[in-house]
DNA sequence: CTGAAAGCGCTTACAG
DNA sequence: CTGAAAGCGCTTACAG
């Protein structure tokens, strides 16, 4: 293994000061086109690769982007949450396309922030991915401000957390799933998931579904609600729970995970979705088209979302002004509600 | 914004010299205990994190791996394959608990390798995961190791590539999945996948799938191989070719995403999964527990395989031998074939 | 145990 | 258009 080659060994090869490979290397128009040439020509053969260290400590910046997933501290390992693992997709690319790199690592939201200050030196920005509360962090989240730290939060706007967040409309999500439920002619339900301040975006879902039900003079003797977190097997047991006691003519689930478990409870019963029971999911994960019964949910455009991150992070580098965006969900109506729309 | 603190700050702070105060931080035994503590207790305050840049550049190492997607060129952007998105997790897990940065970008095998070399630069080690053939590009595997890059592809072991690689083992899978069709007195089969050097993966378990045929004296002329890339759409079209010409007793399917195709396929011309037709996938991704009936399929073990990548790699990057290494498959049967298991 | 000094490989004023 | 020089913020021999 030879040693790497550095702006000096060019610039011997080259006959030029390694100031002016430095300048041919970066573009820069001060130097002769000639010149230039030549420098590409022998870094080229050298497999010549600027030093990032190098570079970044002296540009005082480091071109990357880091990308903080806090986990659901409740999943289990294997199982990362399909919604953002299609995240990551879309924030990979938008960060490559906009020539930055990308630092990913897993939090735990409980007591890792050592690490999120860490990576907050090795990046010019954060993104802070995660579902659940981030109420508990409001201080942390106030330090990581206070330092100088440029960070964007995936989420609901909230004026109790400090910095700028991008995130789905869940509130409406749930309007417009419960709309949809209305119009089919449903009329008591059941709704699962965690639907107070240790899940913000479970509530919202929820708290839209309710405002549905207000509006329409439903009595809220007509819904029972029960916690779960976001697993098939949560589902599944809240299901189970709801069904021993009363036979709603629909589930609302906080999520196509916790629906997959909801309709196997209902299944495990002796019943049918959607004849007997209709089920919506929330998410429009990858696994609720092919599932035995395609699964009615919202989706929400993670490419877009990816994209926003990345490009309001990078606004907020270059010191440009940032608000708090959020994205309209998008219903998508398959077969778990008792619609068949074509395929 | 307050500009970051330094060393010199803290050392100043402290009255000791800059050296001292980087002795104390990286808990050097050459400092006395009563100084470190002064120190440390002093860099908690002002917040102060090393900079890696500086630190890496006078190190010359970077402390950071690098792990390249390469996508397979056919799949459309926002579906990552979901075996690979799975072993991102473990990737990161891994390279976390030792104490290294990752840096996860996302390759296209045909153009981008100059990224590559980039990246190569950034960090310590490369990581190469991705499905589908380096073969075009032994070169610039070849090109890599000549460079000193430590890198490891995951993939099964081929002496026709440079490096070392870790893998599952694609033959074994496909010679476990077919004894168990046999054993189900299965005669018969499609087989739904590229079955030539483009797939490197596929074609190993076709060959294993193959070779227990043979083995059992089945006739080649019981099994019509289809080509299709790994998405459902592809595994839809290719079974439909299947069973326009002939009915066969199964359809061994390349990867659990043809396998939905194939199901999906099979339902549409009015017959039934699996008590006209069985169907077997591979790779387990989560779906397949989910499906309408779930598949059964071969499992490989993301996790452990995460952290073999990633030990390995480090023990490379410490100059400790390193050698291949197959993972073995494991055969998970659901009800896809006409078995049903405990659940 | 501690300090003064060198140097990692760049970029970029400064001077020509 | 080009070169000589400073300096980014560390770590680590070297000397005490």
């Amino acid at each position: 293994m030879k040693s790497k080659a550095t702006s000096f060994d060019i610039a011997h090869m080259a006959g030029v000061s390694q100031s002016t490979v430095s300048r041919a290397l970066s573009d820069s128009p001060l130097v002769n086109q000639e010149t230039r040439e030549k420098v590409k020509r022998i870094a080229k053969e050298l497999n010549y690769k600027v030093d990032k260290n190098a570079s970044n400590l002296r540009k005082q910046h480091s071109q990357t982007l880091a990308l903080l997933f806090f986990e659901d501290p409740t999943s289990d390992d294997s199982l990362i949450n399909p919604f953002f693992i299609s995240m990551l997709g879309s924030i990979t690319k938008a960060t490559a396309a906009a020539g930055y790199d990308l630092l990913v690592s897993f939090q735990n939201l409980k007591d890792d922030w050592h690490a999120v200050y860490e990576d907050s030196n090795k990046a010019d920005g954060l993104i802070l991915l995660g579902y659940g509360s981030y109420t508990d962090y409001e201080y942390k989240l106030s330090q990581l401000e206070e330092q100088g730290t440029r960070f964007l939060r995936w989420g609901a706007p909230d004026e109790k957390h400090p910095g700028v967040s991008i995130g789905c409309d869940n509130y409406l999500g749930g309007v417009e799933i419960t709309k949809h439920m209305l119009s089919l002619g449903h009329k008591t339900f059941g709704f699962i998931g965690y639907a107070d301040e240790t899940a913000p975006e479970f509530k919202a879902r929820f708290d839209g579904f309710m405002s549905v039900l207000l509006e329409n003079a439903l009595p809220s003797s007509n819904v029972v609600q029960k916690n779960a977190i976001s697993t098939e097997a949560a589902g599944y047991e809240a299901a189970l729970k709801i069904l021993n006691d009363n036979r709603p003519d629909a589930i609302v689930c906080a999520s196509d995970l916790i629906a997959m478990g909801a309709i196997r409870a209902v299944r495990s019963l002796g019943l049918k979705v959607p004849a007997d029971i209709a089920v919506v999911g929330y998410d429009n994960i990858q696994i609720s088209e092919f599932a035995s019964t395609p699964l009615t949910t919202v989706h929400q455009n993670t490419q877009l979302a990816g994209e926003l991150l990345v490009t309001n992070l990078l606004k907020m580098i270059n010191n440009e002004p940032v608000t708090d965006y959020l994205m309209p969900p998008e219903l998508i109506i398959r077969q778990s509600c008792g619609v068949n729309s074509s395929k």
